[in-house]
This record gives structure tokens, sequence and C-alpha cells, in this order.
DNA sequence: TGGCAATCTATTCAAAATCATGTTTGCCCG
DNA sequence: CGGGCAAACATGATTTTGAATAGATTGCCA
């Protein structure tokens, strides 16, 4: 019967995302973990799967890293023969990155767990309501992504 | 007329929670940087908001911090008299912490400037919407806590 | 066309986070 | 009781991160 003070964050709109994020993500990385990757380096191959070069900059945003960090990584990730530097075609500025056949054959494996455990994760909502929170984000980070960040 | 090849992340739940959540978050931290808070201060003391003082790891867990680094930085803000920590009554490996008053002077205004963007963020959503939002992710938090996370 | 602001990536270096481990306290059970 | 084990926080060493900045290229426009 005591009325307890709610607090703040338990009804905060940043915080639950960042709680739940924090959470899902977690308990997969661990399976990351398991597979040689650290998280950055699961998020970079995750962002490249599909073979279509974007820019360090793209990536960055994408892989919810700072350009700073997505440089280094590269390096590494370069070293390993997971991606590729390529050079834009026409701006000099610009270095696309590109997922290589052996990064994409250690994502691929990934991405299905992934989906197995995004799917476990969903099953207690049901379809139309997972359906329902994926496009209420994406809505979200679409009017929320820097103004011109275009493909 | 050409079918993109969607991307793996634009539809993988744990990468829009990631996006979704790291946009909002980012756009209030540059208020919370103006204040002279780093934001893990900042979500240090909006956990701490109330005056119920919690453990250290309930602190780590709400903060979305590791143990250690909330260790460290309770080191910080207790020096500035932001916070302070305190014994257990019965279990003394506990150290409980709470905000003082200055503490609570400090989160108090951007409290109230968050859940100020915080509306902005949800006006184009409508209220029902927003709480379904809200509604779904305390789910999926209560389902993925730790086993015993209890208060 | 020359020059200047804007854009994009690389680099630097200090601060912060993290892993592994240590220390203290509590708990259980023989 | 007391030894073994687990929980909670602190600490040390290392890695990672990030803000600031440099370097290179492009676009704009007078």
């Amino acid at each position: 019967m005591s009325a307890e003070a709610p607090r703040f964050v338990d009804g905060y709109l940043a915080a639950l995302l960042a709680q739940a994020s924090h959470l899902i993500s977690s308990e997969f990385h661990e399976v990351v973990r398991c597979h040689g990757l650290s998280v950055s380096e699961w998020r970079v191959l995750a962002s490249l799967d599909g073979g279509v070069p974007i820019s360090i900059g793209q990536l960055a945003q994408v892989a919810v890293l700072k350009q700073p960090t997505v440089t280094r990584m590269l390096d590494r990730m370069a070293a390993k023969r997971q991606v590729e530097r390529l050079a834009h075609e026409s701006d000099r500025r610009v270095t696309l990155v590109r997922i290589t056949a052996t990064g994409s054959r250690t994502v691929s494996r990934l991405i299905a767990l992934a989906r197995g455990h995004e799917q476990r994760v969903l099953e207690p909502f049901g379809l139309a309501r997972a359906e329902d929170l994926k496009a209420t984000l994406r809505r979200i980070i679409e009017l929320h992504r820097e103004p011109f960040g275009e493909v």
C-alpha cells in the first residue's frame, strides 16, 4: 500500500533505451567474444555486411562508434584481412571500406546466431508488437539522424 | 524500382536499439556537458535522484556502467560533495551511495531539461504510442535483467 | 582563377573504461 | 565452530576511447 516514489530513470525514455539496448546487446556479445571478435569489430563487420562499400564516416555512424575509433579498428581489421580500404572514385578525401570474403564468412555465422537470439528476445511479444517496436525505433532514428546523413 | 537489398543492421533489433539510444542520448548529452558534467556523472546522479541510497552494484546496473568504473567515479564525485558513501547496516560488504543536497540541486535542473527534451522527442508519436514504446522497453528490461536483480 | 571555408580521414595524447585480481565480509554445512 | 565458498567493493595494469587537431582534398564564389 506504500506508494513508492517512482525513480526518474524508470520512466525516462533515454534511460529505458540505454538499459534495453545494453541488456539485449550484452547477451549476444558473449557469443561474439566466443568467436574471437571484440564487440566493436562485430559492429563494424555487421555494418559492412552485404558487400557495399561505405565511407569511414558512414561506418562510424552506423556502428555507433567515433571516427577515430573506426580508423584505428580498420587498421587492425585490414591486417587480419577482414576488411579492405579502397579509394573513392571522384572524391579523394573519402576512404571507402568493404568487407572481404574472409570477413564475410566470419560475420555470416554470427549474423545467423544474432537472428536466432533476436527471435528468442522478441518471441514473448509476438510478431505484431515486435514489428511495431522496430517501426517506432526506425522512426526515431530517422527523425534524429544528422540532417544530411544520406546514403 | 531497384529493390535495394536491405542491410542487416537496418532490421536487427539490437542495432535499432543501439542507434536510437545513441541518437537520443547524444542530443541531451550536449546539455549535460554545458552544465559541467560528464555523461557518466549525469547517469550516476540521475540514477541516484530521489535520495534513496543504493549499493554500488545496483548503481552500476542502473547507470549502465561497470562496477570498477562506478567505484572510481564515486571517488571523484564524493570529493565534489555530489554524492556520499555510507555503510550498510547489516552487511558490511556493501557500500551504499546517496546523493547529497548539492548533487540533488545539480541534477534537478538537468532532469527538468531532460523531461523537456524527452517530450520533444516523443511529441511526433503521441501519448499512446509513446507509452506503448516505454511499456515494451520496460518489459524487455524486466525479462532480461539479471535473474536476481531485486531492489 | 585564386583563395577560403568546408569536408573527410589520420594522428596525438590524456582521460576513462575494462579485465583480472585482491581484500573483506557473509553464508552454509559438515 | 571452522573451513570452504560466494558476494561486494577496491585496486593495479592495460587497453580503449575520445576530444582536439593536423593534413589533404574539394567546392564555392568573388
